[in-house]
DNA sequence: TTTATTTTTTGATATAGGTCAAAAGAAAAC
DNA sequence: GTTTTCTTTTGACCTATATCAAAAAATAAA
């Protein structure tokens, strides 16, 4: 997915605003189990994944690792509260497969988000569709079953489910990967 | 709390900027019980809460009422994803207290974020905001028990818990209003 | 005040899903 | 190909919290 196609899907931008918005932007990439950023430090960069798979993701007191959300192609990615609030992030960023991405860190955005009302408007749009998916994550997970909640996973993103391990998937979805084991069982 | 203070804090508008996005609200006043939205349909008003208190919540198979988010003075209300997506709502908005409201419609909305930068900015802000807060409810909610989620509740919105009624509280909470109850017992 | 309605509390019981432990399977490293 | 490491599965057991039912308390209506 190219950075350009899907910003100008968002946002009618001129070929010049494009461009200028584009040039800000920092091709890296990553490896498997790279991590992009560690939990108390400040997400200084959003990312646009070109190609690979990526995770948010806490630890708990006990040690063990909650997956907060999956980023795949064609998204953008970042600890969003921390780098539009510049606070520490309370998650870790963490490459699941060889990446490719595109940087831009958080000065460079603050000058394109003044300098064009049309990028303000872009991340809004973006904002308001981060929220929506968080919504909606919400009301499929708060008091519904297991089983209910993987369904909604399956359904909502079913080519993440077959890319990613049982075990964070489960603490996505708010349980163990025991459980998430049983329930893989008894589907057909 | 007065809209234009509530702004001005969040962005330098112009006063001339202010005057005008102000004129677009209109003041509507509301009784304990009102219901603005019913789900199904499209969130067409974007409320400011003068004074009140309302919430958002949705009805589950089985009849039982789920509470989503609670608004208070001087904060924005709406069924936000219905309102800035313009697709039906999955919750309702019911008045708890006696409020004085000042509504846009969504039209109006447009028409300022397409003429101020700066309207597009505090949206993109309070944007943000909301994504935060839904964060923070969900790290506070996911894999905690009953009584570690009711703490948080207590933290994060002392003077809510002592206006709402328990059920209400329970159910935003993910938990029944037995639970909760049992919980306050237990307390002190 | 008295009655009706709604909300909260309490008790008894049931169960989904957690925890712990260990085996089996798959993937990575050597 | 063999060993090591990581991931998934399976079993046994346990606990937090749901459910159901009914009493008590609080609030609203008459």
């Amino acid at each position: 997915m190219k950075l350009s196609d899907f910003l100008l899907n968002l946002v009618p931008f001129s070929d010049e605003e494009l461009t200028d918005i584009i040039i800000h932007f920092k091709e890296e990439k990553f490896k498997k189990n790279a991590i992009l950023l560690k939990n108390g430090t400040i997400c200084d960069k959003l990312y646009f994944i070109k190609e690979g798979m990526s995770r948010s993701f806490y630890t708990r007191k006990d040690g063990k690792e909650v997956t907060q959300w999956f980023f795949g192609n064609g998204h953008f990615m970042a600890s969003a509260e921390s780098f539009f609030n510049q606070t520490p992030s309370f998650y870790n960023l963490e490459i699941l497969e060889d990446s490719i991405l595109y940087s831009i860190s958080f000065k460079k955005m603050e000058l394109l988000l003044a300098k064009y009302h049309n990028m303000e408007k872009c991340i809004r749009l973006l904002s308001i569709e981060m929220f929506t998916k968080l919504v909606h994550k919400m009301n499929a997970t708060q008091f519904h079953s297991a089983k209910e909640r993987y369904s909604y996973m399956i359904l909502e993103y079913p080519n993440i489910v077959h890319r990613i391990s049982l075990g964070h998937i489960a603490s996505y979805l708010g349980m163990t990967q025991e459980t998430l084991s049983r329930i893989r069982r008894n589907e057909t």
